[in-house]
DNA sequence: CACGATCGTCTACACGTGTAATCGTTTACC
DNA sequence: GGTAAACGATTACACGTGTAGACGATCGTG
Protein backbone atom coordinates (compact mmCIF):
# COMPACT_ATOMS: atom_id res chain seq x y z
CA UNK A 1 0.00 0.00 0.00
CA UNK A 2 1.48 2.92 -1.39
CA UNK A 3 -0.62 5.88 -0.57
CA UNK A 4 -3.34 3.72 1.81
CA UNK A 5 -6.18 3.37 -0.62
CA UNK A 6 -9.07 5.31 -0.17
CA UNK A 7 -12.55 3.32 1.15
CA UNK A 8 -15.57 4.97 0.96
CA UNK A 9 -18.35 5.02 3.46
CA UNK A 10 -20.16 1.51 2.66
CA UNK A 11 -16.98 -0.07 1.74
CA UNK A 12 -15.62 0.55 4.93
CA UNK A 13 -19.06 -1.10 6.82
CA UNK A 14 -17.42 -3.89 5.17
CA UNK A 15 -13.98 -3.56 6.19
CA UNK A 16 -15.36 -3.12 9.82
CA UNK A 17 -16.40 -6.69 9.37
CA UNK A 18 -13.29 -8.20 7.84
CA UNK A 19 -11.51 -6.05 10.94
CA UNK A 20 -13.87 -7.43 13.81
CA UNK A 21 -13.52 -11.04 12.68
CA UNK A 22 -10.50 -11.89 10.62
CA UNK A 23 -10.31 -13.53 7.13
CA UNK A 24 -13.65 -14.85 5.96
CA UNK A 25 -15.90 -15.89 2.65
CA UNK A 26 -18.00 -13.46 1.30
CA UNK A 27 -20.50 -15.50 2.55
CA UNK A 28 -19.87 -14.90 5.94
CA UNK A 29 -19.49 -11.38 5.30
CA UNK A 30 -22.68 -11.39 4.03
CA UNK A 31 -24.15 -13.23 7.53
CA UNK A 32 -22.16 -11.19 9.49
CA UNK A 33 -24.07 -7.86 7.83
CA UNK A 34 -27.25 -9.06 7.32
CA UNK A 35 -28.18 -7.41 11.00
CA UNK A 36 -27.09 -4.25 10.56
CA UNK A 37 -27.50 -3.57 6.73
CA UNK A 38 -30.46 -4.10 4.03
CA UNK A 39 -27.38 -4.98 1.53
CA UNK A 40 -28.80 -7.77 -1.24
CA UNK A 41 -25.67 -10.24 -1.49
CA UNK A 42 -24.88 -8.56 -4.66
CA UNK A 43 -23.97 -5.54 -3.63
CA UNK A 44 -21.80 -6.76 -0.73
CA UNK A 45 -20.07 -9.03 -3.73
CA UNK A 46 -19.57 -5.52 -5.65
CA UNK A 47 -18.19 -3.74 -2.31
CA UNK A 48 -15.63 -6.35 -1.94
CA UNK A 49 -14.64 -6.51 -5.24
CA UNK A 50 -13.69 -2.82 -5.22
CA UNK A 51 -12.22 -3.12 -2.04
CA UNK A 52 -9.82 -5.47 -3.59
CA UNK A 53 -9.15 -4.01 -6.84
CA UNK A 54 -8.56 -0.80 -4.57
CA UNK A 55 -5.56 -3.52 -2.23
CA UNK A 56 -7.47 -2.34 0.52
CA UNK A 57 -8.43 -6.52 0.97
CA UNK A 58 -6.61 -9.31 -0.15
CA UNK A 59 -8.15 -12.99 -1.27
CA UNK A 60 -6.71 -16.24 -0.80
CA UNK A 61 -8.25 -18.91 -2.87
CA UNK A 62 -9.15 -21.77 -0.55
CA UNK A 63 -11.10 -24.40 -2.34
CA UNK A 64 -13.95 -22.88 -4.87
CA UNK A 65 -13.86 -19.68 -2.93
CA UNK A 66 -11.87 -16.61 -1.17
CA UNK A 67 -10.72 -15.90 1.72
CA UNK A 68 -10.82 -11.95 1.92
CA UNK A 69 -8.87 -10.18 4.54
CA UNK A 70 -8.38 -6.69 4.98
CA UNK A 71 -4.89 -5.36 4.07
CA UNK A 72 -5.60 -1.87 5.22
CA UNK A 73 -5.73 -2.04 8.95
CA UNK A 74 -8.01 -0.29 10.67
CA UNK A 75 -5.35 2.18 12.26
CA UNK A 76 -4.44 3.35 8.75
CA UNK A 77 -7.34 4.22 7.84
CA UNK A 78 -8.40 5.66 11.58
CA UNK A 79 -5.30 7.52 10.57
CA UNK A 80 -6.16 8.43 6.98
CA UNK A 81 -9.56 10.11 8.24
CA UNK A 82 -8.54 11.82 11.05
CA UNK A 83 -6.04 13.43 9.79
CA UNK A 84 -7.69 14.43 6.58
CA UNK A 85 -10.25 16.00 8.78
CA UNK A 86 -7.79 17.52 11.12
CA UNK A 87 -5.78 19.40 8.21
CA UNK A 88 -9.31 20.74 6.32
CA UNK A 89 -10.85 22.23 9.33
CA UNK A 90 -8.32 22.85 12.67
CA UNK A 91 -4.78 23.25 10.91
CA UNK A 92 -3.87 20.32 11.65
CA UNK A 93 -3.77 20.63 15.12
CA UNK A 94 -6.18 18.65 17.70
CA UNK A 95 -6.05 21.42 20.43
CA UNK A 96 -8.37 23.41 18.31
CA UNK A 97 -10.76 19.97 17.59
CA UNK A 98 -11.22 19.59 21.44
CA UNK A 99 -11.62 23.37 21.72
CA UNK A 100 -14.47 23.43 19.43
CA UNK A 101 -16.16 20.22 20.62
CA UNK A 102 -15.84 21.89 24.10
CA UNK A 103 -17.06 25.28 23.30
CA UNK A 104 -20.27 23.24 21.76
CA UNK A 105 -20.09 21.26 25.11
CA UNK A 106 -19.47 17.87 23.37
CA UNK A 107 -17.38 16.67 25.86
CA UNK A 108 -18.58 14.43 28.44
CA UNK A 109 -17.73 14.57 32.24
CA UNK A 110 -16.32 11.07 30.98
CA UNK A 111 -14.11 12.88 28.38
CA UNK A 112 -12.75 14.80 30.69
CA UNK A 113 -12.11 12.46 33.08
CA UNK A 114 -10.33 10.56 30.42
CA UNK A 115 -8.54 13.54 29.11
CA UNK A 116 -7.51 14.92 32.12
CA UNK A 117 -5.59 11.54 32.65
CA UNK A 118 -3.95 11.54 29.26
CA UNK A 119 -2.65 14.97 29.57
CA UNK A 120 -1.09 13.95 32.83
CA UNK A 121 0.64 10.67 31.25
CA UNK A 122 2.02 12.88 28.59
CA UNK A 123 3.35 15.67 30.67
CA UNK A 124 4.92 12.92 33.11
CA UNK A 125 6.44 10.18 30.57
CA UNK B 1 -31.83 24.81 6.84
CA UNK B 2 -33.76 22.12 7.86
CA UNK B 3 -30.75 19.87 7.90
CA UNK B 4 -27.47 21.50 6.95
CA UNK B 5 -26.99 20.84 3.47
CA UNK B 6 -23.92 19.00 2.86
CA UNK B 7 -21.22 20.73 0.92
CA UNK B 8 -18.38 19.03 -1.34
CA UNK B 9 -14.88 19.81 -0.46
CA UNK B 10 -14.52 21.98 -3.86
CA UNK B 11 -17.89 23.79 -2.41
CA UNK B 12 -16.37 24.10 0.65
CA UNK B 13 -13.27 26.44 -1.06
CA UNK B 14 -15.76 28.82 -2.22
CA UNK B 15 -17.51 28.76 1.51
CA UNK B 16 -14.09 30.28 2.67
CA UNK B 17 -14.25 32.87 1.03
CA UNK B 18 -17.35 33.91 1.93
CA UNK B 19 -17.07 33.30 5.83
CA UNK B 20 -13.65 34.78 5.43
CA UNK B 21 -14.94 38.16 3.31
CA UNK B 22 -18.42 38.07 3.88
CA UNK B 23 -21.14 38.77 0.78
CA UNK B 24 -19.76 39.57 -2.63
CA UNK B 25 -20.23 39.39 -5.71
CA UNK B 26 -19.29 36.13 -8.46
CA UNK B 27 -16.39 37.98 -9.68
CA UNK B 28 -15.05 39.06 -6.18
CA UNK B 29 -15.04 35.28 -5.34
CA UNK B 30 -13.16 34.53 -8.11
CA UNK B 31 -10.46 37.08 -7.72
CA UNK B 32 -9.73 35.46 -4.05
CA UNK B 33 -9.53 32.04 -5.28
CA UNK B 34 -7.32 32.95 -8.11
CA UNK B 35 -4.14 32.47 -5.98
CA UNK B 36 -5.05 29.75 -4.47
CA UNK B 37 -7.18 27.61 -6.97
CA UNK B 38 -6.17 26.92 -10.84
CA UNK B 39 -9.77 26.84 -11.16
CA UNK B 40 -11.55 28.55 -14.66
CA UNK B 41 -13.83 31.81 -13.16
CA UNK B 42 -16.36 29.04 -14.76
CA UNK B 43 -15.61 26.35 -12.26
CA UNK B 44 -16.06 28.83 -9.69
CA UNK B 45 -19.74 30.16 -10.82
CA UNK B 46 -20.94 26.57 -11.42
CA UNK B 47 -19.37 25.94 -7.27
CA UNK B 48 -21.64 29.01 -6.41
CA UNK B 49 -24.87 27.59 -8.39
CA UNK B 50 -24.64 24.43 -6.15
CA UNK B 51 -24.07 26.33 -3.44
CA UNK B 52 -27.17 28.63 -3.97
CA UNK B 53 -29.32 25.66 -5.30
CA UNK B 54 -28.57 23.64 -1.94
CA UNK B 55 -29.15 26.68 0.36
CA UNK B 56 -25.66 26.84 1.79
CA UNK B 57 -25.75 30.55 0.18
CA UNK B 58 -27.92 33.44 -0.25
CA UNK B 59 -27.97 35.43 -3.66
CA UNK B 60 -29.52 39.20 -3.15
CA UNK B 61 -29.87 40.97 -6.60
CA UNK B 62 -27.58 44.04 -6.21
CA UNK B 63 -27.80 45.81 -9.68
CA UNK B 64 -26.95 43.78 -12.43
CA UNK B 65 -25.16 40.85 -10.49
CA UNK B 66 -25.70 39.15 -7.14
CA UNK B 67 -24.20 39.27 -3.98
CA UNK B 68 -23.26 36.05 -2.35
CA UNK B 69 -23.42 35.82 1.29
CA UNK B 70 -23.00 32.52 3.42
CA UNK B 71 -26.13 30.76 4.78
CA UNK B 72 -24.60 27.91 6.31
CA UNK B 73 -21.95 28.93 8.76
CA UNK B 74 -18.55 27.75 9.30
CA UNK B 75 -19.06 27.02 12.70
CA UNK B 76 -22.17 24.81 11.32
CA UNK B 77 -20.36 23.24 8.79
CA UNK B 78 -17.27 22.60 11.42
CA UNK B 79 -19.73 20.96 13.70
CA UNK B 80 -21.51 18.71 11.18
CA UNK B 81 -18.26 17.74 9.89
CA UNK B 82 -16.43 17.17 12.58
CA UNK B 83 -19.21 15.14 14.69
CA UNK B 84 -19.88 12.73 11.41
CA UNK B 85 -16.29 11.80 11.86
CA UNK B 86 -16.63 11.26 15.52
CA UNK B 87 -19.53 9.49 15.16
CA UNK B 88 -17.93 7.01 12.69
CA UNK B 89 -14.94 6.61 13.24
CA UNK B 90 -14.80 7.21 17.62
CA UNK B 91 -18.22 6.22 18.67
CA UNK B 92 -19.16 9.82 19.20
CA UNK B 93 -16.60 10.28 22.48
CA UNK B 94 -13.57 13.11 21.89
CA UNK B 95 -11.12 11.25 24.28
CA UNK B 96 -10.78 8.61 22.03
CA UNK B 97 -9.63 10.37 19.07
CA UNK B 98 -7.71 12.12 21.27
CA UNK B 99 -6.00 8.97 22.54
CA UNK B 100 -5.63 7.80 18.94
CA UNK B 101 -3.54 11.37 17.83
CA UNK B 102 -1.68 10.42 21.44
CA UNK B 103 -0.82 7.29 20.03
CA UNK B 104 0.39 8.29 17.11
CA UNK B 105 2.41 11.05 18.27
CA UNK B 106 0.77 13.66 16.72
CA UNK B 107 0.01 15.81 19.62
CA UNK B 108 2.61 18.49 19.53
CA UNK B 109 3.89 20.06 22.63
CA UNK B 110 1.54 23.05 22.32
CA UNK B 111 -1.36 21.14 21.15
CA UNK B 112 -0.35 19.20 25.20
CA UNK B 113 -0.12 23.06 26.63
CA UNK B 114 -3.47 24.04 25.35
CA UNK B 115 -4.84 20.77 26.54
CA UNK B 116 -3.98 21.16 29.87
CA UNK B 117 -5.21 24.70 29.85
CA UNK B 118 -8.90 23.82 28.34
CA UNK B 119 -9.89 21.19 30.82
CA UNK B 120 -7.85 22.72 33.97
CA UNK B 121 -10.96 25.43 32.78
CA UNK B 122 -13.89 22.82 32.52
CA UNK B 123 -12.36 21.50 35.60
CA UNK B 124 -12.98 24.72 37.53
CA UNK B 125 -15.66 25.88 35.68
C1' DC C 1 -23.32 -37.76 -16.14
C1' DA C 2 -26.78 -34.17 -15.69
C1' DC C 3 -28.56 -30.58 -12.92
C1' DG C 4 -29.10 -27.35 -9.40
C1' DA C 5 -26.69 -24.56 -6.11
C1' DT C 6 -22.96 -21.53 -5.27
C1' DC C 7 -19.22 -18.38 -6.37
C1' DG C 8 -17.09 -14.63 -8.49
C1' DT C 9 -17.44 -11.45 -12.50
C1' DC C 10 -19.67 -8.36 -15.63
C1' DT C 11 -22.97 -5.09 -16.58
C1' DA C 12 -26.22 -1.48 -15.18
C1' DC C 13 -27.91 2.79 -13.72
C1' DA C 14 -28.79 6.98 -11.03
C1' DC C 15 -26.65 10.48 -8.39
C1' DG C 16 -23.02 13.66 -6.57
C1' DT C 17 -18.86 15.79 -7.77
C1' DG C 18 -14.87 18.09 -10.20
C1' DT C 19 -14.16 20.67 -13.93
C1' DA C 20 -15.43 23.51 -17.68
C1' DA C 21 -17.50 25.49 -22.31
C1' DT C 22 -21.32 27.69 -24.30
C1' DC C 23 -25.53 30.37 -24.50
C1' DG C 24 -28.67 33.98 -23.85
C1' DT C 25 -29.68 38.25 -21.71
C1' DT C 26 -28.68 42.60 -19.94
C1' DT C 27 -25.93 46.72 -19.57
C1' DA C 28 -22.57 50.27 -20.41
C1' DC C 29 -20.26 52.77 -23.72
C1' DC C 30 -19.29 54.82 -28.21
C1' DG D 1 -29.04 52.64 -31.06
C1' DG D 2 -25.75 49.08 -32.04
C1' DT D 3 -22.12 46.39 -30.14
C1' DA D 4 -18.96 44.42 -26.94
C1' DA D 5 -18.46 43.01 -22.29
C1' DA D 6 -20.18 40.82 -18.30
C1' DC D 7 -23.40 37.85 -15.79
C1' DG D 8 -25.99 34.03 -14.57
C1' DA D 9 -28.04 29.75 -16.58
C1' DT D 10 -27.67 25.64 -19.22
C1' DT D 11 -25.31 21.82 -20.84
C1' DA D 12 -21.39 18.52 -20.79
C1' DC D 13 -18.70 14.77 -19.44
C1' DA D 14 -15.80 11.60 -16.75
C1' DC D 15 -15.31 9.38 -12.39
C1' DG D 16 -16.55 7.39 -7.82
C1' DT D 17 -20.27 5.49 -5.32
C1' DG D 18 -24.59 3.09 -3.75
C1' DT D 19 -27.18 -0.42 -5.12
C1' DA D 20 -28.25 -4.49 -7.55
C1' DG D 21 -29.41 -7.99 -11.45
C1' DA D 22 -27.57 -11.25 -14.85
C1' DC D 23 -24.14 -14.38 -16.41
C1' DG D 24 -20.82 -17.95 -16.54
C1' DA D 25 -17.98 -21.34 -14.37
C1' DT D 26 -17.60 -24.88 -11.03
C1' DC D 27 -18.79 -28.32 -7.70
C1' DG D 28 -21.39 -31.55 -5.19
C1' DT D 29 -25.17 -34.79 -5.45
C1' DG D 30 -28.46 -37.88 -7.19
Amino acid sequence: MKNPPSVSDAEALVMAVLWREGAMASEAVVAALAPEQPWQESTIKTLLSRLLKKGAVRARKQGRRYLYSPVLTREQWVSGESEGLLDRLFGGRVAPLVAHFSKHRKLSRRDIEELKRLIQELDDG
